[in-house]
RNA sequence: GUUCUCGUAGCUCAGCUGGAUAGAGCAACUGCCUUCUAAGCAGUAGGUCGCAGGUUCGAAUCCUGCCGGGAACACCA
């Protein structure tokens, strides 16, 4: 359904029938009216002046009359200045209700099997989750989701980065002080062990430049202090064996590769346990170590059609600049590969395993560059996938403190935050004392339910695209434009709705003798049933916008739509048993209705709270 | 230096494919629980839409310049 359209179509063939001209449907401005006017669309017609040559006020005029004449959707309309207002009949709004109550999966798109990719998440395998990658997991799982709802088909891939320099870091620290703790015997989830190992080298590493430092100055007291610091940094003694430590990893040495099987499945462990907990997937999971070599026959093959050209030290590079972008290096002197000589050969492997039209990266905005480089590659390489890629480039995450450095150890962890928040979930709804019934897996399950709610709310109720403030005390408020406030909206109708069960009392609308005639609608019902009509084209633009901020908008405007109905109207208390059907049809519609739009963004929605 | 990006109420964000008097939430203040969950509702107050030009009947929205914040531009990933 598609009222706007219709709209355009009655006004289009009004222009025609009045003013004798053709004018595409799609070339109206129809929007919803503002609330100081009375109304539900209009038409602006300071756009029609010039094609017809006419003044805005006659033809609003003459084109209100028309609709009024020739619709039964139009009941009435008015004109001010260059604006049509056109009230729409109550009739209609009750069909429009009726017809929504007959739809299965109202809002969500056929699926049309146009194949999507979307990877997400990639993770460090040296350190444990933080709040950065809660922001780029909940917007890859929620736009997978919203690109289902839009009839495509989606793999949801990961692409792990467990191989390389920072993590033989950790392995380095580990094997010189980890003297054979486990996850097990420390009692901390793997990830987070092998992220201290880390945390471990780079404080030993800094003591190790502290001290190079020192003698290089004893050597050549003149130099500038920040070159001095500059080459420490790569001469350290741990550094240097890390670097052998990642050649014998390439080499294949046995007990290097043993000790990162095992690290790794330590932090594998404990990432699952994360994702589960976020409630986040995947299809599909990439290594790098798997693909790390891959992109070598693409760079071949870009020297071959002479896309690519060879330096005099034998490193190959594009030349970007027609492009507006620069040289770009694609493989050094060595023969070894560049991050980007990866990127080229997995985007053929990817697309080798899952022939897709889209391919979507949710990576930080930090690699605009590297993307806008790495698809212009792939165009010139002739690539008919290249077309498709889009990435998805979203915003840091920043803290009232300013950023994250891990450094400074200011990053918020992942696991630390879904716990904190979880427990201020229990506090706030213990004080509350409604749910006092509840088993303790039931209250458990909701504790964990509003928290999670909340997080994801409030970490993609912001447009992807923008820097956001991580305010913790803000992100725990239920109060207001949060997760938690739209959850409570949705445990309130499945109240109304299970006491009408109770009572035994039939909301089909079809059920209801004479509903045209009988029902008188209010305001706040219109503007309700104006609002779950709408989600399919909010579907479909979160789809083509890439926008979960789309689906958690609407989910907040609806709740506070039916709020306002909800302390207007009572359902129970109405004398009128057709209009307290209607209500009550109403109330599971928007219930729906959130349900749908909270899943799109990956949040549950509770029936009591 | 070059490129990209952001700048809207005290704070956090909508609105940006041009349309009416720029909207929410938080914080502040005032009301509303003997009626369907007050994690709620209603209301008051709060704005040179960074600045200056331009395009247009009409600009927060498009274009140019400037100012301010952030980022990218490695034979790092």
């Amino acid at each position: 359904m598609n009222i706007e359209l219709d709209i355009a179509q009655l006004i289009a063939k009004g222009i025609k029938a009045t003013f004798h001209q053709e004018i595409a449907p799609e070339e109206l401005t129809i929007q919803p009216t503002k609330k100081e006017f009375e109304g539900d669309f209009t038409l602006v017609t300071f756009a029609l002046t010039k094609s017809l040559k006419r003044k805005p006020e006659e033809i609003g005029e003459a084109l209100g009359e028309y609709a009024k004449n020739n619709s039964e959707l139009i009941a009435n309309y008015n004109v001010i200045k260059g604006f049509l207002n056109l009230k729409l009949s109550e009739s209609f709004w009750l069909q429009t209700l009726a017809s929504i109550t007959h739809t299965k999966d109202y809002g969500k798109a056929p699926f049309h099997g146009t194949k999507v990719m979307v990877e997400y998440s990639s993770p460090n395998t040296n350190k444990p989750l933080h709040l950065g990658h809660l922001r780029n997991n909940f917007l890859g799982y929620s736009v997978a989701e919203i690109l289902k709802a839009s009839g495509y088909e989606v793999m949801k891939t990961n692409l792990v980065n467990d191989r390389g320099i920072h993590i033989c870091k950790s392995m380095l620290a580990y094997k010189k002080f980890g003297q054979g703790e486990t996850p097990q015997s420390a009692g901390i989830k793997g990830d987070h062990l092998v992220g201290n190992y880390y945390v471990i080298f780079d404080k030993e590493n800094k003591k190790q430049i502290e001290q190079l430092v020192a003698h290089y100055q004893a050597e050549t007291p003149n130099e500038d202090i920040e070159k001095l610091k500059e080459k420490a940094g790569k001469n350290t003694p741990l550094i240097l064996e890390a670097q052998e430590m990642l050649r014998k990893w390439e080499e294949g040495d046995k007990e290097t590769v043993d000790l990162w099987k095992k690290m790794n499945g330590w932090v594998y462990e404990g990432f699952e346990a994360t994702y589960k907990m976020m409630g986040v997937s995947f299809d599909k999971i990439y290594y790098e170590s798997n693909t790390y070599l891959l992109g070598k026959n693409v760079v071949e093959e870009g020297l071959e059609k002479g896309i690519f050209f060879k330096k005099e030290n034998g490193s190959v590079w594009i030349d970007l600049k027609e492009e507006g972008l620069d040289e770009k290096l694609v493989l050094r002197a060595d023969g070894t590969s560049v991050y980007i000589t990866q990127d080229l050969g997995t985007a053929d492997y990817k697309y080798a395993d899952f022939p897709m039209e889209k391919s979507i990266y949710v990576v930080g905005n930090e690699q605009d560059y590297h993307f806008k480089v790495l698809f212009t590659i792939l165009k010139k390489l002739g690539r008919n996938y290249a077309d498709g890629m889009y990435h998805l480039s979203y915003g840091m995450v920043e803290l009232p403190s300013g950023k994250m450095k891990s450094r400074e150890g200011t990053v918020v962890d992942a696991d630390d935050l879904i716990e904190e928040m979880i427990s201020i979930a229990e506090t706030r709804t213990k004080e509350l004392g409604k749910i006092d019934d509840f088993s303790a897996e039931e209250a458990k399950n909701l504790y964990r339910m509003l928290a999670l709610g909340a997080l994801k709310y409030y970490l993609l109720r912001v447009d992807p695209k923008k820097t956001m403030l991580f305010n913790p005390e803000e992100s725990i408020d239920f109060q207001g434009d949060t997760g938690v406030y739209i959850q409570y909206i949705h445990a309130r109708i499945c109240s109304l709705l299970r006491r009408a069960e109770v009572l035994n009392i039939d909301y089909n609308l079809a059920n209801i003798p004479n509903a045209q005639q009988a029902i008188k609608l209010h305001q706040v019902e219109i503007e309700l049933i104006k609002l779950i009509a709408s989600l399919p084209k909010k579907i479909k633009e979160a789809a083509e916008e890439y926008a979960p901020s789309v689906m958690a908008d609407f989910a907040y405007t609806l709740s506070k739509a039916y709020s306002k109905f909800y302390n207007e109207l009572s359902v129970f208390n109405e004398p009128d048993e057709a209009s307290k059907s209607m209500r009550l049809a109403l109330s599971a519609e928007t219930a729906k209705a959130i349900k749908t739009a909270m899943g799109l963004i990956g949040v549950e929605v509770p029936e009591r709270m």
